[in-house]
DNA sequence: TGATGTCAATACGCTATCGTATGGAAAGTG
DNA sequence: CACTTTCCATACGATAGCGTATTGACATCA
């Protein structure tokens, strides 16, 4: 990166490009200290170890991918349009982009890790308690409609770099119907379930 | 596993459970064989190499998790009927399921590997080509719904595991809201696209 | 029973990574 | 220009895994 004087930053944007295309054992000392052409003696003064490194690179892909992308959509209005924009954002990134694969690296990675899955967890909940906002304000308070979408949202995006096909096409079809179920007030009835947050309670809404 | 005298299939078996366990990166001769409770003796008797067995494993895992789940449902008429039962296949399972978890892991470690991707790829396709036979069934040859349905599932799936939540009601509100598009006819007049197989040529349905 | 073939244990050299320790370069400070 | 702080390079011992080679145990069969 920079010729000379590395920081912390640089150590943990070098672990995440090396999650992108290699996956979480790709997180080593001296593999990252080759990528970043320099030696471990910087990794081992910035860091107290792999361990502490990888907190650190957990914590901050926290905070890019839950909450700086939500403070993101600030100014646009409630509801449809957050939506839409935000599926938008989606849109925008293609399979090679690199935030898009560390974090199925770092999905991966927290089936076995108590702290990576604590971190996606929350990240998930954000999103999704945010989704859930936006639904509300269409007066739709069913917990499964921001879920469902997610859902669609992670997989169509995993389809696509195994498939290869467009994303975006499916996860919009899926949006469509989606909006005609809130119209047609599908799954407004069911059984109550776990909300995610407090926000939700009862079934039974305007649209 | 049995006491003495293993099998090529033994190691295979032990390999999805280090998957599913502990990822990737647990697919290596001596750890396995800790597994098994013998050594790498046997592994390099069976086995050329781990490339070799890496090869064994996903050759394996792609005729068990494409073919042999399709034709379990072969006597199941086509149409929704086969949708429905798949799904409540999928339902069965749940979040601490061997082959789940190993599907997670192999997905990944597609991320970056030809020979897993080439795999993960056909069992996909396979998958979503059948899903589109059945939606074909009932009238819809649009390929974003089979996809879409199985992104759904994918996301569902991997949502279940990070934040605990019940999938299946998430992927029943979209199959409910996806079959409302389908009498509506969302989504049929759309742009063509570029189809999985042979199979699909041209929007313009009827319900 | 002895010969042969099947499977497993052990020992070996090699490489990669870990974390530490220590020396040196470069930048800042007086 | 000293002197200190900040940051990096290098060397070290330890561990873990790879793949090979050799030996050992246990069957099966002639």
């Amino acid at each position: 990166m920079a010729d000379r004087r590395l920081s912390k930053d640089d150590w943990i944007a070098a672990g995440f490009e090396a999650l992108a295309d290699s996956g979480y054992e790709a997180l080593r000392a001296e593999a990252l200290a080759r990528r970043l052409k320099t030696t471990k003696g910087s990794f081992y003064w910035h860091f107290k170890g792999l361990q502490e490194y990888k907190l650190c690179l957990l914590e901050r892909w926290q905070s890019i991918r839950a909450e700086d992308i939500i403070t993101q959509l600030g100014e646009v209005e409630p509801g449809f349009a957050r939506i839409h924009v935000l599926l938008g954002m989606a849109r925008k990134v293609d399979s090679h982009d690199t935030p898009i694969q560390a974090e199925h690296a770092i999905r991966e990675w927290a089936r076995y890790d108590p702290d990576a899955a604590q971190r996606v967890s929350a990240v998930d909940k954000t999103r999704i308690v945010f989704l859930a906002e936006q639904f509300k304000a269409m007066g739709v308070t069913n917990p499964s409609y921001p879920r469902a979408l997610y859902a669609s949202y992670i997989g169509a995006r995993t389809l696509a770099t195994s498939v290869g096909t467009d994303p975006d096409q499916d996860l919009q079809l899926i949006l469509d119907c989606l909006l005609l179920g809130v119209e047609k007030r599908v799954g407004l009835l069911e059984r109550t379930d776990t909300p995610l947050a407090e926000g939700d309670v009862a079934p039974k809404d305007r649209v």
